[in-house]
DNA sequence: ACCTTCATTATGTCATACATAATACCTAAA
DNA sequence: TTTAGGTATTATGTATGACATAATGAAGGT
């Protein structure tokens, strides 16, 4: 029997790759500021001299930088460092085909909480002409606004338009890439329950809390908006 | 000059390279599910005898879907498709120091927005056990709770144990991903105004309403409590 | 001054060889 | 017969050298 104290030390013998330290080393170049947005890194073959590796192996690595978003390599002018763009990079693996079914409930749910969370952010940085805008939004819906069957346009470039009026880059890019998980999972049959026409508050009644009333008045009201969906979920 | 139905042709030339191609190849094979999680994908040398592109090609397509958690390679195993973990994938490029300042306030917003968000769900999916748990968290506090200064162990395992709660698996993972950046911009000079010690709110006040509250009460209660951070980024 | 052409340069692709680690098979000892 | 241990096999990991390709900039012609 090995003793745990033992085993503690075993555990820290390195098994990386060569690939995987010299992606820490210029990981690490990034991280001390070494180099800024925009600047250029060494070309592969200085790279490769410079670590004692081959230029396989810089390749690889650089390209795993790349794939993370955290330089881009033009033909010759080498690489430079790129500010990553955190779900440009997902934005591929993020493929409803691809996902299991339990993180694309996730996901589904995770859109319900950004709604109705996002309330404050609203509040704080909405303009006079955002709400004129969801007013426009609003009243190129159809009448029966009320009761009208789930329309994916009209929920997108309604709730869309919230999503940018929180002026919150990161979190529209986020709802972007939530849109066609949203849309697939409320499609398939993924949720038991059908979704239903009913709705309490419309979107016409959103724009007026956020005209007239408060963070907390629109959080209740946006739950109630969200309603089905809830539903469907929570059964 | 060029007509606008000319160039409208004209940029559906393949500008795309021979990885990006062989990468889409297999993306592909993987929405069509024709590979489940878990089956291994062929070895390099016959991708590439199949699809008539070198070793070094089938690599690099292989390493991007790799790094984007698509796929694991083992040794002598070849590759098995793996179910993609999204956050786990942006989990390296997701460091405070490489990350430019907006996003990185963008995150910090981020947080609030979830936790003020998820009421719904905590309160739909909380067990006995949880709450005793919460309240066992609570009690190892410091007992000036109210005013004692922002303690990141304590406010960890308090928070992390409510986003545990909503049974949402993504979340949780993405808060993970959340806290280093958060307590980043939470020290940085990022933020203008002084964190205040003072806080209405308390995570004692949080547990009573979980157990008798409603979620509506919970919501305002979290934006109450976390009232500095919101004053931090509103002034 | 403008356009074209060409040399240069760094990345992209190819081919081959060998190293390494994981697996499966086989052998020898209990 | 069973099992421990060694060995062969196999697929990925790394190294090397060569050529293709595209972007840049300089030279040269109009």
């Amino acid at each position: 029997m090995i003793e745990a104290s033992v085993k503690e030390e075993m555990k820290s013998i390195d098994t990386s790759s060569l690939v995987d330290r010299v992606e820490a080393n210029l990981v690490g170049l990034l991280q001390q500021r070494k180099l800024k947005v925009g600047d250029a890194i060494p070309k592969e073959i200085e790279l490769a001299e410079t670590l004692g590796v081959s230029r396989t192996v810089i390749r690889e690595a650089l390209l795993r930088l790349r794939v993370m978003g955290l330089i881009e390599s033009k033909k010759k002018k080498g690489a430079v460092i790129t500010s990553p763009d955190l779900f440009g990079i997902i934005d591929k693996s993020m493929n409803p085909y691809i996902l299991d079914q339990e993180t694309l409930k996730d996901m589904f749910e995770l859109r319900l909480v950004l709604e109705i969370g996002m309330a404050d952010f609203i509040f704080h940085r909405v303009k006079k002409e955002d709400i004129d805008e969801l007013k426009k939004i609003v009243s190129n819906e159809p009448h029966e606004t009320e009761h009208y069957l789930f329309n994916i346009e009209h929920e997108i470039a309604f709730h869309g338009k919230l999503y940018e009026i929180t002026g919150n880059n990161t979190l529209k890019k986020f709802q972007k890439l939530l849109l066609p998980i949203f849309d697939y999972v409320h499609h398939s049959g993924l949720l038991k329950k059908p979704a239903n026409t009913k709705r309490f508050v419309s979107h016409k009644g959103l724009v007026d809390i956020i005209e007239n009333g408060s963070p907390e008045l629109f959080r209740n009201a946006m739950r109630n908006h969200l309603g089905n969906h809830f539903a469907r979920i929570f059964e």
